[in-house]
DNA sequence: GATGAATGAGACTTCATTCAT
DNA sequence: GATGAATGAAGTCTCATTCAT
């Protein structure tokens, strides 16, 4: 292992994680370099190949860092209501807050691509399948709590089928020239759950 | 001029083609370079410089004729039919072909992927966004012409609900060990159909 | 010889000639390649080829025509007297037309530079000796007619020792940010003349 | 960074430019290619684009260093004398040492090019313009120096003249089959402190 | 005579990774 | 533990020139 146990070791490598992270989210895949990250880190070239065994292993650890902050976030977002919506109006906009990230309110198409980014990718790259199964097992018991405490009746097939509804349409959204994928899933959902 | 106008140039820069999107198919977009695409087609290097003006510009021929071929096959479908399924069975089946692409009958995830490769990089490089959207306008013509011909009553939202939902499922299953993206889409469309 | 003969031959094999003398002049040697002149002169690219035996030589005779008709217009200028200038200021501005071209009035440092960077190239490139020497005698015989014409008394170290002067004060301005090589000249012929 | 701090990678780089300079010196600025200075230096051909951010930055510090360099041989030769000449014959000899260099005095035309090729490059490339403008103010600073030991008086205007002159000189020389710029600078530099 | 087609050579540059210190 | 230095491999693209038609 070349990973570091001193504290300052875990800060750095996390500083690593942050940079790789933003661009991800800024660039895509094929903007994570190694120095790119570094400067953007602030951090020596080599500290890249250092802390991680490759520049994979480096996007794995900046993905999942940000998959879970968003889950984090969508969590976050409903543990702070006083009492969970019951009109479908705010229910729909608590679930697109845990899809697509409560920063994709102010159409942010950014924000929500990396999701979909990933998802895709996946497909070629199986050391990704780990990951992308796990948040997606999170999100799903997250939104089962969402529904829950909502008294909305939303048995798994059902959740699978919000869920495609949800990334159907933000993936065809994605491609117009000013894109509003939040909007598209929305109607989608009120549509759905009307 | 870097267009051939004989048919042999025509028939060696559709070679090129042809190859670049096999590459496309196998490896994602990281796959089509240069060489790969020259070595494929069994023609020298610099004839992909020769007859494109840039790789991406390669990539986005690759693309037309991937999805053009695509959409070729599905309506080929369609017009085969002595008459049009009424039963939602065989309409789903039909609408799959079109979607996902006859071949992925054969639960060929590979030959599912690149559409949907296809709408999240345009997300990301604009010069993408006029064929996305010309081949989602032409394969939404295509559904519509279906669905009439088969006497299901289907209005623009609907269509695109449907297809959210055969995108959205796509999606999310192409992330498995053993991912059936046909199946899980059929799915959606059978309980929404019914 | 690949040279043509006929008179289509020659009014193309003129218009490459052109075109590769006004890259010449806007870009440098650097600027002439087939493929520009050969659409600069909207003519096919093999024509380039064609009408001369490489690159070097379409460069030759393009600065051969360039000097040529720098040359003429600088006579013009003199023959366009009714009488010739006996004061130095007027003179000055006569021979500076004749060695850095009338349109150099305009300060138009681009117009100018070619000439140094032909005699500077010759130093390298054995092939344009022929050319420049003899453009730089026909100059000189010109200067002298010029001089003759105007009751100075100029010997021919005299005219060499003026030359050198605008020469060396042209080169010397070229590199500045607003450069007035014709300006810097006529400073120094002005002092020597007096 | 690409830039070296430790000595053995001072001695590197220092290698690199030092081949980019014979290269400029023998081939002009065409025969600066990666490949001919890595191999010149027997260095990697990746070491030079590690060493410097591109081509045209190599030739940047390839032409400072023979620059600094023959204005240091200049100034030695100016300082290696016991009493500077009074007479003009030693005077102009040692002034064409500081123009166009010592190595110059064995009629080696290929030692002087360059200052005259990096003259006129520098009216098409502005990056070569700060470091022209500063090669041509140390310079002069030191004919200045010179003239000032040798109790000519040369205010700046003269300076200018003489320099003029000498470039004129040259310039037209260099075009010669045999060229000797040195003696038709010479000849120049004599008649005009006569 | 003309030219569209074609290509080998080589240019500049990027980058993941290795390694000595 | 950290990192500056280094490089092999490969990428995209340009271009003078050749040649079959």
């Amino acid at each position: 292992m070349t990973t570091a146990s001193t504290p300052k070791g875990e800060r750095r490598k996390h500083a690593l994680i942050e940079a790789a992270a933003a661009l991800l989210i800024e660039g895509g895949f094929d903007a994570v370099r190694h120095r790119a990250v570094a400067e953007r880190a602030e951090l020596p070239l080599a500290s890249t190949t250092y802390y991680f065994d490759s520049i994979d292993d480096l996007i794995v650890e900046a993905l999942e860092f940000h998959g879970r902050a968003e889950l984090a976030r969508g969590r976050a977002v409903l543990e702070d209501m006083d009492a969970c919506p019951k009109e479908p109006d705010a229910l729909v906009e608590l679930v697109l807050d845990q899809l697509l990230g409560p920063r994709a309110r102010e159409n942010d198409a950014e924000a929500i691509l990396l999701r979909y980014e990933r998802l895709v990718a996946t497909a070629r790259r199986p050391y990704l399948r780990p990951l992308t199964l796990e948040l997606g097992a999170d999100l799903r018991a997250l939104l089962m709590d969402t529904f829950a405490r909502s008294n909305a009746t939303v048995d798994e097939a059902r959740l699978e089928q919000l869920i495609a509804l949800v990334d159907g349409a933000v993936v065809n959204a994605l491609i117009e020239v000013n894109p509003d994928p939040r909007a598209a899933a929305r109607r989608m959902l009120l549509d759905a759950l009307a």
